[in-house]
DNA sequence: CGGCTGCCGTGAGCTGCATCAAGGCTCGCT
DNA sequence: AGCGAGCCTTGATGCAGCTCACGGCAGCCG
């Protein structure tokens, strides 16, 4: 542990504070005051880096923190009894993870990386103890698990009408407006999951996703080469996909 | 006005409290003390009962107000541009609706009632002012939003993953268990809404649904009746939807 | 090096559900 | 009573996407 390379990165990271975070105004702090910020400083937790295909929490697991993703990407998914898996959201930084878990005290879903990812972990009895002396960080709180309903429920229309095609576009979409967001290029990225996962997801066969990617390619929609993906008509895209920000109103 | 049959009902309604109602234990107020209720029941308006097909709020409406349903059943849903509905749930007794508006402050799905439904009116910004002088307020809203997310999160399963007969079959558990948590049958119930709301919310063609109920009757799963349900063999519809209480971890 | 494993692409055939078409039932309205 | 509008059911047909089967490629390890 002590001689372990990662522990100056562990070092460097751990100083990041909330208030110098790129992602202040896409995470949590959003409308909190300088003061406030550090006070939430002093509660959040900066976890050495996950590598890829780590679990940041399992099924089953006791609730005890939510995790805000920093870098790097995450996906969620829930089990049937049968075992198979249902992906339910790939999160980019910025984004918080374990919502879910509050209800019932035990998570409802499994959340593993998708690559090498930082986290801050949120211990949540303490951020509801700070809430009650910093009324605004509750607000935030309650306005990004709405954002994350409005977001599933988009997701459900996807599921319940929409064509092959027209999800797979609006997942690119999706992902390219949150890349772009983040201060990523909205036209050309990396896909960190795996066609299993896209399929998953969509809830398309992973050959469908495959021949898609392909015809996509021959429409002239994009260009793919295996995980890297360049949009090269995105108003086509647009067009399929039938919205332009999958998860805004 | 003054001389309307409704007038007296709506009196009546007007004077439950929240401290008198039967939903309490499932509804905001969960673990508030009688005094943070009696602060509560200053701000809920309860309004007059709405008929059947009538809107509690529409798509695009500025977000004012979060609705707890107190009686009767209310569909929620959000459109495709091309004018297309996706039920996105059925809300029942002590359930909160609205909460998708928080983000953007605007509805980004309406709501219609299916039938004769009364409702208390929560202001937004009040609730947010009484939940800084009453932490556990809060705390249950945040609870709420939470299984809500959870629910969502089940639904895409089922959109992604299931067969029509599971589809069905969750639906009608899903019903069921919530309709006894309410104090009603568990094994005999009405459907409030039409065969093409069900399709709709469970992804299928109505032709579909109508086959499906037909076919459930056949196998002794179910009796029907136009509206009326009735379960007659709960265990082989649990093993057919593939889990038992769909709206619980 | 060779074999093994995980991921991706492609083709061929099948199937579950959508779509299309038509008829019955109920209820409210005239 | 008679008529029309919704809503539901049933049957026939078609197709989008699933399943199965196979081959390729990259990374990893003995």
């Amino acid at each position: 542990m002590s001689d372990c390379p990662a522990k100056n990165l562990d070092a460097t990271l751990a100083r990041i504070a909330c208030g110098s975070c790129s992602l202040v105004d896409l995470c949590l702090p959003v409308g909190v005051t300088r003061d406030e910020m550090d006070e939430l400083d002093r509660i959040v937790r900066r976890r050495r880096p996950l590598g890829r295909g780590e679990h940041v929490f399992r099924f089953g697991d006791d609730f005890r923190s939510v995790y805000a993703v920093r870098a790097g990407s995450v996906k969620t998914y829930t089990m049937t009894e049968s075992g198979g898996e249902q992906v339910t959201g790939f999160h980019l930084p910025g984004e918080i993870i374990g919502l879910d878990a509050i209800h019932s005290g035990r998570h409802p879903s499994s959340a593993k990386t998708l690559e090498t990812t930082s986290l801050c972990e949120i211990p949540f009895a303490q951020l509801e103890d700070l809430a009650v002396h910093i009324p605004m960080l509750g607000r935030q709180l309650v306005r990004i698990m709405s954002r994350e309903i409005r977001g599933d429920d988009e997701l459900l229309l996807l599921l319940g009408k929409k064509t092959a095609d027209e999800r797979l576009a609006a997942l690119l979409l999706s992902l390219s407006s949150r890349l772009h967001e983040r201060g990523f290029s909205a036209r050309e990225f990396n896909l960190s999951m795996s066609r299993n996962d896209i399929g998953n997801y969509l809830g398309l066969a992973v050959e469908t996703v495959s021949r898609l990617f392909t015809r996509f390619q021959q429409q002239g929609l994009i260009s793919v080469d295996s995980k890297h993906v360049r949009l090269e008509n995105l108003d086509a895209l647009r067009a399929l996909a039938g919205f332009d920000k999958p998860r805004c109103v």
